[in-house]
DNA sequence: CGGTCCCTTGACAGCCGTCAACTACCGTGG
DNA sequence: CCACGGTAGTTGACGGCTGTCAAGGGACCG
């Protein structure tokens, strides 16, 4: 694959505008400093911690998430290759919730004063990294009229939809199918749901097709009829296809 | 009152910071220019408008929601007074959720080119802003816990001690009250519950002496017990008690 | 081959939604 | 003055979506 696009972020970034090639090699350079590792069900930073990098995710699944006392789990955000935990995250005292994986993750520590140069240096990769962070909040609100209004049946419609062209996004996808590695137990502490439900909604996804869930595996054959399904309306991706003609250098 | 501290914007950024003089200056100025009014049940901006201005709520109460096809609605957050309604949002191209008035709102409309030039000459109202839509954002995410994993009860409970503590940071309550222009209809949109339930669920807290609603008037009797019934931890809102010693002109 | 994790299934209960009717309140207008 | 309509709040009956409990099966692994 080619250096100057295989990193998420770059593909992510570039839905929303065009990036020069100075532009990209800065973004490939932070993703390749102090890279690390962890296993499945880490965490990243934890509720309490006072967070003095920003996280860039290179591969696996992350999300965000929040413990009540009583134990109960709800997770707030999935992280996705090429998203950031959070652009200024660091103006705050502690971390409010807590980031973990959900399968092996490989993510970048970008160092605060790194995130801060290139706000002053690098003016469209920090328009770039503005809309990214519009976009996460549009979702944090969609998931709020999910969990708000919609049945589990079309929450769950609807979530599919969204991780699909998120993948999507960032290359991640194989026609219509793409690697979805959440157990029912994480779908349903995503979705409000209890594991039986998660599974019961699942299964009718299944018997009136609009999905396809082997293993790891998911394909949505008609995406439209899923969306349907789902009142899922795109627009809150804010795919801008409008800022992507732009020439990089005006 | 003190036309230096009058303006709720200002009330809220001193919770993180000191501001100087000279930044509250230019915070009345913005909050004086471009003063609009609209009665209750209007849209300040609707879903697919252009945004460009970015606005500021005086006073009266505005909330962000938005509708599905068949007419379900979900309020996504409530906009107090000092609010503004999201600080970089004309990156995007579109709305993609509306702004209403709850309540008469007066609002001010701050022209994208004020708010780029205060961007650049004063950072330190920068930083507060930042902080603000952070806190936003932190916002955000326990409404979906709250969304996701409590019950009516606790629900409604959390939110009666968020909005409290809202309003108490911008000089808004009176002793363990404050007002709560809210229709139980708004509520049930709000908490993703039916009105029926709403009213079922707010006689309980009466009943058991977790609050007080009269009219528009909301009472706390005992704000620690209704915390623990709602599992209310306030640290989200990041009522930040650091910054305020600072010196402003560090 | 036993253990663990994950998925699946059935029975049952409960939280919450829907429907419908009724009351209270308020401003308007006859 | 009272009639009237509209909004908001309240209550009861009923039903359904979803949670809980419990048990079993399959896959993987040490």
């Amino acid at each position: 694959m080619d250096p100057l696009t295989s990193n998420p972020l770059i593909l992510k970034l570039e839905q929303f505008t065009k990036l020069s090639a100075e532009d990209k090699q800065v973004l490939n350079h932070v993703a390749s400093e102090g890279v690390r590792q962890i296993g499945p069900r880490g965490d990243i930073i934890r509720e309490g911690d006072r967070p003095q990098t920003l996280n860039l995710i290179l591969s696996g699944w992350a999300c965000r998430y929040k413990h009540l006392e009583d134990g109960r789990r709800q997770i707030i955000s999935f992280i996705l290759p090429g998203d950031l935990c959070d652009s200024h995250l660091f103006i705050l005292r502690q971390m409010d919730h807590s980031i973990g994986s959900l399968t092996p993750v490989t993510f970048a520590q970008i160092p605060r004063r790194r995130v801060e140069e290139i706000t002053l240096k690098y003016p469209r990769i920090t328009q770039a990294l503005s809309w990214d962070t519009l976009v996460s909040a549009a979702i944090q609100r969609e998931w709020i009229v999910s969990l708000g209004q919609r049945d589990a049946l079309e929450r769950m419609a609807h979530l599919m939809c969204e991780i699909f062209l998120r993948l999507r996004g960032v290359g991640m996808t194989d026609g219509d199918s793409c690697d979805l590695p959440l157990t029912q137990a994480g779908l349903a502490d995503a979705m409000g749901l209890s594991v039986v439900h998660v599974n019961r909604t699942l299964q009718e996804l299944r018997a009136t097709k609009l999905i396809a869930l082997k293993g790891r595996t998911l394909t949505i054959p008609d995406l439209r009829a899923l969306q349907d399904a789902a009142q899922f309306n795109p627009n809150y991706l804010h795919f801008e296809a409008e800022g992507r003609h732009l020439d990089a250098n005006e």
